[in-house]
DNA sequence: TTAATACCTAAACCTAACTTTATGTCAAGG
DNA sequence: CCTTGACATAAAGTTAGGTTTAGGTATTAA
């Protein structure tokens, strides 16, 4: 149905990149012309299925495994949910990591701010760490 | 004042990633008595500065070159600020787009319990995508 | 007929932040 | 005297997820 040029044009994926993921097994019963790669509605809804799988974080390996159970039909329901569940925990906290990295962020935003209006940080030492403003001082406390 | 194995041991950073940081440069000062690095206050103050860095999620680079503008003084506070200020915009952004992955991981959560629940992801396909329960529908919404 | 275009492969290259390996020096202890 | 342990170096290896390169085939348009 569709040349590898033509996917890739649809999907706005490189080239090289469908290869790659052929090269990997990401299309198991990819057809071929005289060599060339020809893309059917499988192939393509594989493509789909990798995207989303990547804007959920899961790793090609990850992707892989998943491809596997689901081709294997509705016995491995329970490990496909529990790769989502193990990988909405990772998330789940590597938005924490994320949030506290920001408070760090808006701290030495503050900070650097107030030295730039004082010309010194000199005055900022002696306010650490109990006279900080309260909002800052929050901020503060959050990571140390 | 301390041997590069002490350092290792106090901050519990590998022995190879503290000679990393030097042949980096992140030890500008470091001394060296007959060949074997001795790490004194301000050696340890750096590395209490990368780690720091390290944490806002900064890279090596951007480190370094935080550390060349710390070094001269008040002049360099705006360059300072604005990193911060980037790599702030570039957090949260990465925050957002972790809630949205995270949205997707809730959804094939559900999808899959329900599936392992009915046996089929039959049912599902007839639901999509406006009969959904109203929690769901939300998720689903939230990436498509 | 020749030139452009689209496809193919294998293999090398890329990035970041380390880690590992191979080899060597030097001092202290048994 | 010899071995162990802590230190040193340079250079190669690691990881993921591709990208680039060098070289080749096949069709089509001028």
């Amino acid at each position: 149905m569709y040349t590898i040029g033509q996917v890739s044009e649809m999907f706005n994926i490189p080239i090289s990149t469908l290869r790659y993921y052929d090269k990997e097994g990401f299309f198991p019963n990819l057809k071929r012309v005289s060599g060339i790669r020809r893309f059917n509605k499988n192939d393509i809804e594989a493509l789909k299925v990798i995207e989303c799988l990547k804007e959920s974080g899961l790793k090609l390996k990850d992707i892989k495994q998943f491809i596997k159970w689901a081709t294997k039909g509705s016995s491995t329901y329970k490990n496909r949910k529990e790769l989502f569940e193990k990988r909405k925990k990772v998330v789940a906290q590597e938005i924490k990591n994320l949030q506290k990295t920001l408070n760090i962020l808006e701290y030495k935003c503050w900070y650097y701010d107030k030295a730039i209006k004082d010309g010194t940080e000199d005055k900022i030492y002696k306010m650490l760490p109990n006279k900080l403003p309260t909002k800052i001082q929050k901020l503060y406390d959050s990571f140390h």
